[in-house]
DNA sequence: CCAGAATGAGACATCAACGTCTCATCTGAT
DNA sequence: ATCAGATGAGACGTTGATGTCTCATTCTGG
């Protein structure tokens, strides 16, 4: 069935998300399945790894698309991406610490092309006169990015509720910290 | 001799800072030294791990002494912070992303009193007008250490340029990344 | 109720990293 | 030149995680 190995990723998810170097013994548990059974549906750790992270970048694809950040205001288009990502955010924490995973061709291009839409997002706001020009479209990406993963474990930690994480997300990456003087 | 702990340490970090799980033997060549005299200076690898945190800690704690956060306009504390804490934003990212560390008491005491130091700052300047208070002083927090690993990844992978890296982390944090249309 | 499949528990071998050791080589001071 | 100390290279046993196996138990469909 579909739903064991979902269940099982989701699970690896929540462990390898906050320790990447989680024993499987941890990660079956965490499944509610035995170690066997784990090893029964992926063939060892090394498919395992790869496939949450291709779940991760699929699930952060279908937020892009959801999001259609192409189209409109690049403002309110960053603003429905930060809602559509959020409840995806620890698998985004886990893509951002597993370097490893770009070793494998096919998920590095996956990837590349949904960072080139962000930074593509980013581009075309500043062309807009919506985004500052003086931070580069690339570092506002990495940014976007980093934000991301801080709210994946912050929320798993508790140090914020969900239901503030993607205003929070928002409001920080699009406002700053600064208070505005006039608005 | 202190040079030779000193100039280890700093190749330890840069090594894992990217990949926490790297092998002795890589950190031994990334020193320019052989495994045997790394476990003559260290030890072992728990050793090492906890004198690169221990390191770290201690420079995060001399940028805040530096910054003089605790004093004047806190805008202007967080821009001395950054410019202070950017040179080391490498190591950071090791601290951020080593929470195994937080298991040794002393250097788990350490962290909490930087991170409320920080937490402060952030705290100072709401009560001030200065910062924003739609979002907590934790959260702002928590972005500024995101956004300092951020930094210190991407300009080890060559992403952000050094010499750009405080003025994009205090623009973006500071000001956000959407063009103020009064000012 | 029964047969077959799936699962859990555990044993077992394998392998990689670690920690310790020895020995040859190199360096530097006298 | 010589000797003491430091270093590099590598061997060796230990440890822990992994991958594979078997067997008893449980679940499921007929």
């Amino acid at each position: 069935m579909a739903t064991d190995r979902d269940s099982v990723l989701e699970a690896a998810v929540g462990v390898l998300s906050r320790r990447p170097t989680a024993h499987l013994d941890e990660i079956a548990r965490a499944a509610g399945i035995s170690r066997a059974t784990l090893h029964r549906i992926f063939p060892g750790r090394e498919a395992l790894i790869r496939e949450v992270g291709a779940t991760g970048l699929r699930r952060f694809a279908a937020a892009l698309d959801t999001a259609e950040i192409e189209t409109g205001d690049p403002e309110a288009a960053l603003r429905r991406l930060i809602e559509a990502v959020v409840p995806d955010a620890a698998l985004c924490a886990f893509l951002a610490g597993e370097n490893q995973l770009y070793d494998d061709p096919e998920i590095n291009e996956l990837w590349e092309v949904q960072d080139a839409r962000v930074r593509g997002l980013f581009l075309r706001g500043q062309q807009l006169g919506v985004f500052r020009i003086e931070l580069s479209a690339g570092w506002l990406s990495e940014a976007f990015f980093d934000l991301v993963a801080g709210v994946g474990w912050a929320v798993q930690d508790g140090r914020l509720a969900p239901r503030d994480s993607a205003f929070s997300l928002a409001e920080l990456l699009l406002g700053g910290a600064l208070r505005r003087k006039s608005e």
